[in-house]
DNA sequence: AGCTAAACGGATGACGCCATCCACTTACGC
DNA sequence: GCGTAAGTGGATGGCGTCATCCGTTTAGCT
């Protein structure tokens, strides 16, 4: 079969200005996501990067393209700190960072939470990262169980309960939001903790992919 | 200055069939917002109340006042909760019961929360009941510090904080919400346990009314 | 029963977003 | 330089929601 493209390789064969344009479209679609979810519509993301709508269609036929390709990096430095965590000698330490780590990196960035809570059935490599992410999750968590620092009964699908609620609190007005999160996540930290544990309700059987954000 | 009608009158000199209507509106709406959220359009609402548009706008011309009207009820069971709260002679129990109360309120009906943590600036009986409700509430959480129940460092935002989480919680899909948010509120109400209290960072400066939902 | 004002509901225009089309412009190999 | 394919952006049609208008129906009083 000659001629065959993949998506990986089309982005080598675009022309200079296509590409500035491209990088333009990034840029203005990252800081509007950011800052007013994922849902902006697409003529404002085109307006900020100053090019025609059909030039950001073209690029990206489809939003979910767009968010796939605007939170790649994000999406990396979530798996990275994923690692991180794994390579931390101390692991109830690991266990503790990464959470604080991941839950700021969703408040400071309103869709990215979205992006990478939702199921976006077209994002493969959303899945593949995810996939990694739940499987060191959930070493972290065998880790920091082991050394007796986080409670027995402890589920995975904690954290993404965890999640879910910072989520709803990185919903508030700017500033408060980061502050309530950390609040939140103190709180939440401190009642994993092994040692003061009250019996619990029975946890629920979530996987990162049950956890949707209501996107109309 | 002669026929003048408050908006408080208005409904007793509605025609019968008028009052029917407005029942059967009231009625759809409630399903509406608890199963689709504030946002639901006014056409649908209309629908299923098996009524025309028309109708729908003449009784309720803002879908505010429409929202107001709605979830008075329910904000006076709210408010109910923290009355009984307050007669409650435990002051842990009280606050426990409340918050487990209020949270699952919040998951049972998805429009609720929306409805009463966005400022509606029309809405006075809202803001008035929210302000009878914070009152109850700093009694409250001032008993159950006084008892030695509540950590002292709890600060009464942080119930803001909780609410917010939970209401991310609740925007899951169905059922495992509810499993999630009792999940929450278990970890939460262990955390704010007297005793096993690491120290924290500073709480957000929050009332009932920054908390917000993110609609349009 | 008959009258009238109140109430009804479908049709309608305005608006915003999506996604595509097409006439014009520009980069780049020759 | 110049031809051409790649690229561009504004205009456009489709769709769904909002909110109002207006011709028709109906409750309720006499």
């Amino acid at each position: 079969m000659p001629g065959h493209r993949s998506h990986i390789a089309d982005r080598r064969e675009l022309r200079a200005d296509a590409r500035h344009n491209r990088d333009r479209i990034l840029d203005a679609a990252r800081e509007a996501f950011a800052t007013r979810g994922l849902d902006v519509p697409m003529a404002a993301i085109a307006r900020r990067a100053e090019v025609g709508v059909a030039t950001l269609y073209r690029r990206f036929p489809s939003r979910e393209s767009l968010v796939t390709e605007v939170f790649s990096d994000q999406v990396a430095e979530c798996a990275g700190a994923v690692d991180e965590a794994l390579a931390d000698p101390d692991p109830w330490h690991a266990f503790q960072t990464l959470v604080e780590k991941v839950c700021a990196m969703q408040v400071a960035d309103k869709g990215f939470t979205a992006a990478f809570m939702t199921a976006f059935p077209e994002a493969i490599d959303f899945e593949r990262m995810r996939r990694r992410a739940e499987q060191g999750l959930a070493e972290v968590v065998r880790r920091a169980k082991a050394a007796g620092r986080l409670r027995a009964d402890f589920a995975v699908a904690d954290l993404v309960v965890l999640l879910q609620a910072n989520c709803g609190v990185a919903a508030m007005a700017g500033e408060p939001a980061a502050v309530a999160s950390r609040r939140l996540v103190a709180y939440m930290l401190q009642a994993f903790r092994a040692g003061n544990a009250a019996p619990l309700p029975p946890p629920a059987p979530l996987r990162l992919t049950h956890a949707l954000v209501t996107r109309s």
